[in-house]
DNA sequence: GATTTTGTAACAAGACAAGTGACATGAGCC
DNA sequence: GGCTCATGTCACTTGTCTTGTTACAAAATC
């Protein structure tokens, strides 16, 4: 549990409702993320907010995608999430007195800035189709039997 | 202890130890820095080892600056450091054998590496002496008192 | 009414930087 | 030589955040 995988979780999880069409409950999403049906609903509950997924209750209940995945974006998801913490490094103290303090902090605040921006404008280019469309390229290019979901 | 702040400390320290000639001690950093000598030694032990400062024991002993400011940029010290995780987010696995995660993964690999090279190409373009620079300009703009650290 | 499935609260686990106490080691001072 | 200062390092605790897990209420279907 070193990194925060939530946008990488619910990305696979998006791809993966748009190849099955009927509803996947979150005990299902679990398994193929190993890991449990409490922590698929506190995530996709940010995407469901939004819009992007809808969950229904009782039976053949569980989890289907609203928008296909053209109109969302790697960013799209990932602010559903609530914008989780890109960095792990900051600051040691957000309003320091000591002027050099202040200016270290505002050499490193302005990098990680403009970082933080490439990397939200990165994935606001890249559409989940976009992604899905590279794993059918490398579907057909090797044997369909490596595809680990056949279900 | 929202995140790890040790690049930030020790860019604000190394400026402040090219402020003052006379050695200082560990315990007189910590006390700058808000935290414990131990800590100090820790992480500056890194900074040693690379050559940038110089730690002696015993009376008179203490941290001193090896090199100028001028001759350090922030990705010396971020290197020095063990170069520690820039990112709080990442994959969820490293060697997923689901084609879908594995395309999602390299997507999203891509974009970090981009922002992170980003990063330490703005890091590697900066160098302590010009942050020391902010800081003076700053210091000379309003009143002398606003300094914290006038011993 | 029984079963399925989500929604949510409450709490434990894991990871990692940071904080802390203890003690050995070495360098200067008397 | 002995004392004091200061680093070096180990071992352990704390704080914080995502994950994992258990428990149970609420709603929808059979
Ligand atoms: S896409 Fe279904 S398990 Fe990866
Ligand atoms: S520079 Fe000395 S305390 Fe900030």
């Amino acid at each position: 549990m070193r990194n925060d995988s939530r946008l990488s979780r619910m990305l696979h999880v998006l791809i993966h409702m748009d190849r099955h069409q009927n509803a996947a409950t979150s005990e299902m999403i679990a398994k193929m993320l190993n890991t449990n049906p409490v922590v698929v609903r506190r995530t996709m509950a940010g995407l469901r907010d939004q819009g992007y997924v809808r969950s229904e209750k009782g039976h053949g209940g569980g989890w289907t995608l609203v928008r296909p995945l053209s109109e969302m974006t790697l960013l799209d998801v990932y602010n559903a999430l609530g914008e989780p913490h890109v960095f792990a490094i900051g600051p040691a103290d957000d309003q320091p007195k000591c002027l050099v303090e202040q200016a270290v902090n505002n050499a490193l605040a302005d990098a990680m800035k403009e970082a933080e921006a490439l990397l939200l404008r990165r994935l606001g280019n890249v559409t989940l189709e976009e992604i899905a469309a590279e794993f059918e390229a490398k579907l057909t290019a090797r044997s369909a039997a490596a595809y680990s979901c056949a279900s």
